[in-house]
DNA sequence: TTGAAATCGTACCGATATGGTGCTATATAT
DNA sequence: ATATATAGCACCATATCGGTACGATTTCAA
């Protein structure tokens, strides 16, 4: 549907607040969703994948949470919304890497007409989406200037 | 799921294929969906939706079938998606025009550190949709150009 | 005038993804 | 030991998506 899930709107809310943490502070996936009145448990889910992912490091046991693993200037959106939802595919034609040869794997094959375009706009918003850096979202500016 | 529905994929389809039509001619579903084996009474569904939405002229009875009813200059991919799959909203918070004010209708209000920026991207996001014409589908030149 | 070809309107259904919950195990600070 | 917190499951309700079906209507053509 073109829209991002609702769980890569927590996991933004989330990175956003532990990119605000000072030195090696962590927070507790309870303490955010409370801050933020999002749910706990499906809080916690997210945290857990990106922990998985490596965008996050986990410290386990009581006074335990979550803390940024990277620099907020090298997480992009990209990143985030494939770690949380999986990889980015404009169309299910799309599989995986179509940076070298452009090749499809759609079930119309050759067939279809439209696969080219699809691909290089499935390229465009991409590129566009790996630009936007944490920090951007933390700190409007760059990439989201107000044009 | 930050993808494109089949649905719109066929309708990018189909509208590809009406553009290529000549002077007055017209396509019906059926021959349609024969040539690039897509559902039938999925395509008549959709091209209905783009008939209703004004984009395609709906010719009924015997012979009838579907025509483009614009230029294909003047239709974006992000006409294509709102006729098809509703309006574009990249969060659920970003409720129809938020080309003045950047106002919200999210369920966590003010409290929310990233509605600003999400905001941002999806303007992007729907700036560049609305940039992808019909004729770089059938043809691809211009905004699609391999950079 | 009859019939075939096509859209229109609408309703429906199964499959998949999303949004959300619960439970148990494990690790750790106090 | 106990409270706190993550880890890893497994599970469910709902919405959307993908697809189908049927009757009504319009129009061309025999």
């Amino acid at each position: 549907m073109l829209a991002l899930t609702k769980k890569t709107g927590y996991g933004l809310i989330a990175m956003s607040h532990l990119a605000r943490l000072k030195d090696g502070r962590v927070a507790s996936a309870r303490e955010i969703s409370e801050l933020f009145d999002v749910p706990t448990s499906l809080l916690m889910n997210v945290l857990k994948e990106l922990s998985a992912a490596g965008y996050v490091e986990s410290v386990r046991g009581a006074h335990g949470g979550y803390r940024l693993a990277r620099d907020p200037g090298e997480i992009s959106l990209a990143d985030l919304i494939t770690a949380v939802e999986g990889p980015i595919r404009l169309a299910e034609c799309v599989t995986g890497q179509i940076s070298d040869a452009g090749n499809a794997t759609c079930r119309l094959m050759d067939r279809c007409p439209i696969a080219d375009p699809v691909h290089r706009v499935h390229r465009k918003l991409k590129d566009f989406l790996k630009k936007v850096m944490l920090t951007d979202i933390v700190e409007p500016a760059g990439t989201l200037a107000k044009e």
